[in-house]
Order: structure tokens, then C-alpha cells, then sequence
DNA sequence: CATGAGTGACCGATCGATCGGTAGATTAGG
DNA sequence: CCTAATCTACCGATCGATCGGTCACTCATG
């Protein structure tokens, strides 16, 4: 919702346009395709369908563009993981709820999550701080959730940090190759990645529930594929 | 040693010259840090101390550069692979030792790694298959192994595709938070991931020999650390 | 006097971003 | 209800800077 201290101009608190949808929408797929540097704003204002002047009119500099992307990431993510955490009492339950939704989300807003995952360095280098900083109020949810279950000897671990970063990162890959028309549904690989992670975490799924079969899932198909 | 079908102008197999080393050098360091569409070659040549022109007499193009950074990395990796496969027989001492050394080469050429993770998309259309059928030939030693052990029963997940995908997910990310300086030895580091891929498919560390212990770790710090 | 190592000047192309301007819809005043 | 002012949405042209890469040339060494 809120962008931070920096003001776009001609833009006014409503609704959004339908150039302008074109533009971000452009933007994601260009920079998760051929990365942040990689794209020059004559593709953006092509793939978007207008001339780069009018580009301008939409939007301030092209790094805000890429600071959007990773807000519309980061900010739900963050959101998400916090609900969890209220809302779910157990720790394998937490960490079930947890992994579903990351793979979830991934897999989804695949493109976007490319982005986020792969564009940091590309920022300037106080928006970097601040993404890092996002980025690592989101780890520190998780990282909770496995001390918690390490403390109460529910799971079984040697370095609960190590044990955090290992399941973000096998998580995370998702965004890099899921493939919505491959041969598994999107609720299946969450769940399978929720079973991979427990049992990395030495516990078992002893009448965890699934919270991905809560979750209302989009259509299949919501951008192009876009990985070799 | 073979560098493909390209031919790189005065450059004769021999005795790596100084100049050479300092250009790869820079090279790595400034791919890792800023993406390879990021660096200029003008950034290349100052890093490495010599012109721009200069540059160009040893080198053929950039993105020949960036080809000899991930055949660095992709050569060795399988070879050793292939090794570990022939020469230790146990499904569970095959895949810690497959995670050992993944873990400890993403650790000891971190940026390089880095490169060659995130840049395959950089290269142009031919290269970038190469390159993916290769890492593809990678992978698939892994997925092997995966497969072996669940099939022998060893192993016990749901879809070994899938479970290996997680399994070089959680490896390869090493390389992107890996200190030399932090709080862990990288042996530790090894054998801590080791033990989570086993937990992660269900099997324990039953006599299982460390493969790490056997490898002649290099000085601990080869390289600056780039990552914010 | 040939060769490898290196230089300074420079190529055309492309980069992100900005300029003044305009067609058409919306609003305000009389 | 008509008109003048304002606003949104865009355009063609172009800015200075930087891009990857090349050229003819020098210089030290064996």
C-alpha cells in the first residue's frame, strides 16, 4: 500500500490504472526473465505498449519500479508469516503452515518472487539496507518458530540458524522452477515440502492439518513461464 | 582446461600468465558483486590494473569471461560427483558425501558459485543451453542417487524428483550467506548439512563416514565476501 | 627484428531520463 | 448552455553518459 518516503508523480491515492497495470506487469516479467540490469525501460515501455516518455508519466526512475515488485513480495510475505504465528498454536504446525504458504506464494507470484530473490544487489545501496532489512524481519519469524521448536525438543536440530537457512532456501527454489503446467498440483507440492521440511527438522506430521487446503487457490496459470 | 569450441586470440595453453589471473580475478569478484549486465568492462579492466584495450588481449568477449567462471565451477562439481558415485558404494554415505562437497566447494569458491547460479540467464541462447545441459548433468547424478536409495528403500519421501530439487535448493544457497569468518568451521558446516539432507529423506548417520574430513580444506579466506 | 604486453584515441550503439508540446476529457464561471 | 481553464495521458525528439569493442601504434625483451 504505502511506497515509503518517495512520491510518484501525477499519481493520485486510487485506482489503478490501466496503463499502468500494463507497466508493472511488464516489469515483472522482464526482470525475471532477463534480470533488472538486463532490461532497458525502451522493453519496458514496448512490452507495455507505450512510448518511454509516457513511461515517465507512471513512473519515477526504474529502480522504484523494481522497489515495488519487492514490496508486493516481501510486505504479504511478512504479513502471512505473522497471521501464522498467531494463529497456529504447535510448532510443527507452525512450520507446516509456514512452508505451504512460502511454496505457495512462490509458486504464484513466481516471477515477482524471482525478482526479489535475485535483484537485491541491484538496488541503490540505502533501499538495499532497507530491502535486507525486510527481508531478515521475515527470516527472523521462521527462525523463531524452529528455536521454539528446538527449545520444547520438538524438533531435533544441531544449529537452529543453520536449520532456518537451509528450509528458506529449499523453499525458496520453488520460484525457480515450478512450472504450473507440470504434473503436480500446486497443493500437492505445498504439502510435500511441508513433509520434506519436517522431517528435516526430525519431527513428523502427527495430525498437523494442512493449511494450504484453506487457502483459496488462484487460477493455474497467472504469468508466462519464463525459465529455460 | 578445454575452453569449447570458442577461440580465445593469443592465448596459447600454458603457464597461466599474471595479468590473465588478476583479469579472472576481477572478474569473479565484480560478477558476484554486481551481476555480470552490472560490470562493465571498463569496472574490469581498472579492477584488474590493466585498460580497456589491454583487456581485450586476453580476453575474447565478456561473455566469454563469464563461460569460463561457471565451466570453472560446473567442470569440477561433476567431476567430483562422478567420483564419489564410483568410488563410495552406501546410498546414505553417497548422498553426505555429494552434500559435503557440494557445501564445502559453494563455500571455498563462493563467488564463483554465486556466478554461476545467477548469470546462466545472461548468456546468450546457445551458451545458456550449454550450460544448462550441464548443470542438468549435475543434477541428475544427485537425482540418481535420490532415487537408488528410495527404490533400495534407504531413502523414504514421496517423489525423489522433487526431494532432490530441495536438496541442491538447500546446498547451493551456502554460497550466498557463507562467511569465512563466522562462528562455524566449514567442516562443521558440511557435516551439519549432510546430517539435514539425511533427515530430510528419512535415513540417519549410521556409521557413515564423513567425506569432508578427507578433503584438504585451502586456507579459510580465498576470496573478499561480497554479500550485504 | 620478431613477439608479447600494453597504450590512447575512438567507434557506433544504447543507456536512463527529460524536454516542450498536444489531443481529448473534465471542470468552473458567467 | 457556452466557453475558458485545467488536467490526464501521452508523443517525437533528444539530452549527456556509458556501453562493448576496435584500431594503429609503442615499447621492452629475447
Amino acid at each position: 500500500m504505502e511506497s515509503g518516503t518517495r512520491t510518484t508523480p501525477t499519481r493520485r491515492a486510487g485506482r489503478p490504472r490501466l496503463t499502468d497495470v500494463r507497466i508493472r506487469d511488464a516489469c515483472v516479467r522482464l526482470f525475471a526473465q532477463k534480470g533488472f540490469q538486463g532490461t532497458g525501460i525502451r522493453e519496458i515501455a514496448a512490452e507495455a505498449g507505450v512510448t518511454t516518455a509516457a513511461l515517465y508519466h507512471y513512473v519515477g526512475t526504474k529502480e522504484e519500479l523494481l522497489l515495488e515488485i519487492m514490496s508486493g513480495v516481501l510486505d504479504p510475505l511478512t504479513a502471512a508469516a505473522r497471521r501464522i504465528v498467531t494463529d497456529v498454536d504447535r510448532s510443527e504446525a507452525r512450520l507446516s503452515a509456514l512452508v505451504e504458504h512460502h511454496v505457495w506464494f512462490h509458486a504464484v507470484h513466481q516471477l515477482a518472487s524471482i525478482v526479489t530473490d535475485t535483484e537485491i544487489r541491484s538496488l541503490s545501496s540505502d533501499a538495499r539496507a532497507e530491502m535486507i532489512a525486510r527481508r531478515d524481519v521475515y527470516e527472523a519469524i521462521w527462525r523463531r518458530v524452529v528455536v521454539e521448536g528446538v527449545t520444547e525438543d520438538t524438533f531435533r536440530v544441531e544449529d537452529p540458524r543453520i536449520a532456518t537457512t537451509a528450509l528458506l532456501q529449499m523453499c525458496t527454489g520453488i520460484a525457480h522452477w515450478y512450472a504450473p503446467t507440470g504434473p503436480l498440483t500446486l497443493t500437492r507440492l505445498c504439502r510435500m515440502h511441508a513433509d520434506l521440511a519436517l522431517s528435516m527438522v526430525r519431527a513428523a506430521r502427527n495430525g498437523v492439518p494442512l493449511r494450504v487446503d484453506a487457502l483459496e487457490l488462484p487460477s493455474p496459470a497467472r504469468e508466462p513461464s519464463v525459465q529455460g
